[in-house]
DNA sequence: GAGCCTGAATGATAACGATCAAGCAAATCG
DNA sequence: CGATTTGCTTGATCGTTATCATTCAGGCTC
């Protein structure tokens, strides 16, 4: 593996001079040395050394990842499109801006973050549910955070954050049912209170009804359980009740739709025809599954390329502003969701 | 940011003595001092600087992560639900073995060597279509390579490799067919020929038909296209030449049988009625759909953690044999396939 | 008991590869 | 001719590890 000092005696310059010319610090040198210098590098095939590198200046252009949805164990979300879709999106982002990417999944952030310290990370994008405990360790530090789909309230402190127009896609989904001429609908999510990007949701989805004048009472916001037995337990009473009364049924994300979905098919019921289901986030499954989901649309990648570039404009010490960026989103409607004959009326 | 000096100084021992103790070195040494030693790190909450220790003694203690999947452009692969289980599970075992673990994903390969190098990465798990440029690449360097689910044939190498049983399972899935009653069989996959994992599917697939007596034909193998819109116009001529056929279709992922047994449906036939489906990988795709797909079970997390740990026994210079470890795989009967009734004649 | 040896505990020092501030010639300018 | 600019070099530095040296206590030998 060849150094910085060895380029430097067969160019017949000093080390100082290849590592100018590297970090493209121009400063006043001749056409004639560089270009000696880049072909010799190319020559070569020099491949720098991180190890010195980050010694040398402190900077390691590493940004890590953080994901700690791992901690909603049973259901394995793992196995969800959407974690894969941004690692791919964010790792692709990370590199062609000349980052190199550390992942590191798991519920210890305590463990995470030191692991960032110890290779002096430049940046940390945080994803999930321990976002909260980040932000309290990350006190000491001055590593920059991005997080993604994670909401503070009531702390005074602004971190920056790229989520979705949560609210208005959810009010957006249940308008759309309003439209469709449904009266009584429900929203189920698998937090009990709701939290992150589901008490977003939630809210938006509260004050379509109000807006609308339909009337919006607590009962209307059901738990939904991560763990398989729960929920179908859930399901199993739910079913016997007749819906409660329902005749749409909104869940906060996709994995929940088509899983309650498919629990009311194979019980005999059929969607939309006896219960409208929507979803949120379009993610894959919803056009796998049957009848297709009518959903709330994202661009999953989008968040990561804003993720990144919010992080590498605190980097290069841009002003940010805003420090909460929501993306768009789209109604994506297909075949779940029916019309009440009632519209007529 | 303390560092090694600083904890020395307040130790009242020297650096190297700090060193020896955070690495655990058998250089004797008294319990006192050693545990002075210990308290200083501990009550001054040292954190080691990877850039010091990657230029001290070169070892980075990084792992790195390749994916090249990616290339498969259109379907964007990464939705794939495989993708995010594994890059999870790999990172589990990477970190809970004291490694950290580096993460590219591209079609370049020539880039992801080039950082592994950069980095002084230990070791490279390598996944994907690209397996085979790796192999190429890293005739020069040493870094050990282990790869998931990418066979090498003819060429004399003996490259450590993670895989199933594929052929095996396929062989189990065919047979079963055949006990079902089938005599047409169609086995259907995305390379033209096929690569890699498909190519043993393949032939696990032909195995079985010649060892029932089943006449077997290059007409059996199909190709299922990529590309959404290709893919559809496929389906569709099948479709109206009645399967040619075939009364079950054998596919070589999940992911295609399951879309094509959406598109049956959608186009009012019936599964397994009207024709029996099954497929490879029991992704959580596979019961997500309807009727549930009939499949070949594989521990996705298996093979991430086999691949770490032969990484790490090459790394520790333990002798691993045998090279290529294939890991079990079973039947994983759903609704998809049906029993013919000619079976009683 | 002086001299010598041994081995255990610890320290001094030189890498490792890159960066960067400061410095120093040579060329150019006023 | 002195001052400034240009073009490149010197040398210190980053935090850690590895190698070897040193110290010192204690036992052995004669």
């Amino acid at each position: 593996m060849i150094t910085i000092k060895q380029i430097a005696e067969i160019a017949g310059v000093s080390p100082s001079t290849v590592s100018h010319v590297l970090n493209g610090r121009m400063h006043k040198m001749s056409q004639e040395t560089r270009e000696k210098v880049e072909r010799t590098l190319r020559d070569h095939k020099y491949i720098s050394n991180m190890g010195g590198h980050l010694l040398g200046n402190g900077s390691s252009r590493i940004i890590g990842v953080i994901l700690t949805y791992a901690r909603r164990s049973e259901m394995n979300v793992a196995r969800d499109s959407f974690f894969s879709e941004i690692i791919g999106a964010l790792e692709n982002e990370i590199r062609s801006n000349g980052y190199y990417m550390m992942l590191y999944t798991s519920g210890d952030v305590d463990e995470g973050l030191r692991i960032a310290a110890s290779w002096k990370v430049e940046g940390l994008v945080v994803l999930g549910a321990l976002a909260h405990d980040c932000s309290r360790y990350m006190e000491g530090t001055n590593t920059p955070l991005v997080f993604i789909d994670s909401y503070f309230y009531d702390d005074g402190k602004a971190y920056v954050n790229i989520g979705l127009h949560d609210k208005k896609g959810a009010y957006m989904m249940t308008k759309y049912l309003i439209t469709q001429g449904h009266k009584r609908i429900a929203f189920l999510a698998d937090g009990n209170p709701p939290m992150g990007v589901d008490c977003e949701r939630r809210d938006g989805f509260f004050a379509a009804l109000t807006d609308h004048g339909l009337p919006a009472d607590e009962g209307q916001y059901l738990y939904i359980s991560h763990r398989c037995a729960e929920r179908e337990a859930f399901l199993s009473t739910f079913l016997e009740e007749k819906f409660r009364g329902f005749t749409a049924l909104f869940f906060a994300s996709d994995f929940y739709a088509v899983d309650s979905m498919n629990y009311f098919q194979d019980h005999g019921l059929r969607v939309p025809e006896h219960v409208s289901v929507c979803g949120f986030d379009d993610s894959i499954l919803s056009v796998q599954c049957r009848p297709k989901l009518t959903t709330v649309h994202q661009t999953v990648s989008q968040k990561a390329s804003y993720a990144v570039a919010q992080l590498l404009r605190i980097l290069r010490k841009e002003n940010i502003d805003p420090k909460i960026i929501r993306l768009k989103v789209s109604l994506q409607i297909r075949d779940s969701v029916r019309q009440m004959e009632s519209l007529n009326c």
